[in-house]
DNA sequence: TACGGAATTT
DNA sequence: AAATTCCGTA
């Protein structure tokens, strides 16, 4: 039916009666889900998971990347937060207090503004569900490209848009990911097995079978991105319904499976990570099933927690030619570069190497590319001195936290006054997009968060001629990789040093104290508290 | 402008 | 868990 309402918003947000009043525009609907409709033409529409903000598992309410997507897709907003022209998921806050101002009232926070929003969208720093872009004012990406690019190597972005290549029916591995709904809970460890079910796999047809090497490699994915991937895919899938199971319970249901985004009126522009496939009927190939939040490079092979189980225990799951995931590990391996993940990333895979390939980023351009590791436990005291020299610092690892190299790179320029100025000047009702012509910039951005390398499948299956893929730049060559210093060692950690060093911040209470920087010592746990004690 | 620690709140 | 609130530092 038709969905008139506009602007959907979750009813959790006004479910506050009090604050109805603040939290104006909403309109709900029943389920809350929302969807927007294409106002004049010019309404992108985006899956529903997008929308759907009960349910998440840790915050009842509408969490910020929602919120910013949901501004996102609106043309409304489009003078106050928008698509970055020329780069995929790279959004500019144009009018910083007018999105904190949204924000606040969707959450009902009058006292929102853009230092406590953008700390909000800090955090998402970790979470690998955005990233800054640097040199750019108020411009942060959001990490899809690691998601669709990987998995979906055989869509081809071009300026025009997401295009689906060959589309072909049965993507290559990539697309047989499902993510399973792993256990809301277990921050931990755990990770199902099953959770590529083979029975999705199936569905893709084609070569999944067999093989008979299949190494499952799941590796767990633990991280709070998968949560968030989790959720997203749990949100969609309840939402379509479609799903197996039962609404309520998400907890097994397996068989989710990517979803497809064939609604009308996807998001036209090809800067949306939603970009929608042009073709309504096969719209499906491209779907790029992606929650913003996911990570899904560092994600899939993430490390695994549970020392229990192995990547590889499940091999019956999840299915995955040695080739397949050669390129899969590469291409994870060019994202964790483009993105500056740490090589943590990656899981060892006892017998898989992942081989230089020519992905485009070489030594040299891994040099360039920071790998942002995550910094000691000093914080940010450490984190400036190390950019002297880009060195890799060598540092064995200590006991703890294993001291990851931080390379830092420093934004070769930045430019980009941008266009706050201009923003009122907008325009466009012309929906599709198009504000901002030309800006240009990729290019030279100093790169620091580059395109994403375009992970080169040798194999692909899909036949894009034509296209680029954006991003790769290609580089030079060369140098065979020898990474720098990093052979792996490290790996072992299993976790994110940031999250490891939380854990075990947290984990004591008292622990937390000052030991850690001394910059914290100064700190007087009190005063803070008390004043929003009273405060609130 | 940005980053991120610490304490609190939801 | 996901912010929110403060705030020192760069």
């Amino acid at each position: 039916m038709m969905l008139k309402a506009t602007h959907l918003v979750p009813r959790s947000l006004c479910l506050l009666g009090a604050f109805s009043s603040a939290c104006r525009r909403v309109k709900m609907k029943a389920g809350c889900s929302i969807v927007e409709k294409p106002e004049g033409g010019g309404g992108y529409q985006f899956p529903d998971w997008a929308y759907k903000t009960e349910s998440s598992p840790g915050s009842r309410q509408i969490q910020l990347w929602h919120f910013i997507l949901e501004l996102l897709q609106k043309e409304e907003f489009r003078h106050v937060i928008a698509w970055q022209q020329g780069e995929y998921g790279e959004f500019v806050i144009k009018d910083p207090d007018e999105v904190a101002r949204l924000w606040g009232r969707r959450k009902c926070k009058p006292q929102m503004n853009y230092d406590k929003l953008s700390r909000a969208l800090r955090y998402y720093y970790n979470k690998r569900i955005l990233h800054k872009t640097k040199g750019k004012r108020f411009t942060y990406k959001f990490n899809f490209n690691k998601l669709v690019m990987p998995n979906y190597p055989f869509i081809n972005i071009r300026s025009s848009g997401v295009v689906p290549q060959s589309a072909p029916p049965v993507p290559t591995a990539s697309s047989r990911f499902h993510f399973p709904p792993l256990d809301t809970h277990s921050p931990t460890g755990d990770v199902q097995p099953g959770r590529f079910s083979a029975g999705s796999l199936a569905a893709s047809g084609q070569e999944s079978g067999n093989g008979a090497e299949r190494k499952a490699e799941l590796p767990e994915l633990d991280d709070g991105s998968a949560a968030d991937w989790r959720r997203g895919v749990d949100l969609l899938s309840s939402r379509s319904a479609v799903g197996a199971g039962g609404i309520g319970h998400q907890k097994r249901k397996p068989d989710i499976m990517l979803p497809l985004f064939t609604r009308p009126g996807m998001y036209p522009d090809p800067h949306s990570p939603f970009a929608v496939s042009p073709l309504p009927g096969r719209g499906g190939v491209l779907n790029v099933p992606i929650s913003p939040a996911l990570s899904l490079t560092p994600t899939i092979f993430s490390y695994s927690p549970s020392p229990g189980l192995s990547p590889f225990a499940g091999s019956g799951c999840f299915s995955f030619n040695p080739e397949e995931m050669k390129h899969y590990l590469h291409s994870q391996a060019c994202s964790v570069f483009n993105y500056h993940l740490s090589p943590r990333t990656f899981p060892r895979y006892p017998g898989l190497v992942v081989p230089p390939l020519q992905c485009q980023m070489h030594p040299e351009e891994s040099a360039q590319f920071s790998i942002k590791l995550q910094p000691p436990p000093a914080g940010r005291k450490n984190r400036e001195r190390v950019e002297s020299s880009e060195e890799s610092a060598p540092v064995p690892a200590p006991p703890v936290a294993p001291v990851p190299p931080r390379i830092k790179v420093e934004p070769a320029s930045d430019k980009d006054p941008e266009s706050l100025g201009q923003l009122a000047r907008e325009e466009e009702r012309s929906q599709e997009e198009g504000p901002v012509p030309g800006r240009t910039t990729e290019e030279e951005k100093g790169t620091l968060f580059a395109r994403p390398a375009v992970p080169v499948w040798p194999s692909a299956p899909v036949g894009t001629p034509s296209e680029e893929p954006l991003e790769v730049a290609e580089d030079s060559e060369d140098r065979p990789g020898r990474e720098p210093n990093a052979p792996e060692k490290k790996e072992d950690a299993l976790m994110p040093p940031k999250l490891r060093l939380k854990r075990r911040w947290n984990d004591g209470p008292g622990a937390r104290q000052p030991s850690k920087n001394g910059a914290a010592l100064w700190r007087g746990p009190g005063p803070r508290g008390l004043a929003a004690a009273a405060d609130a």
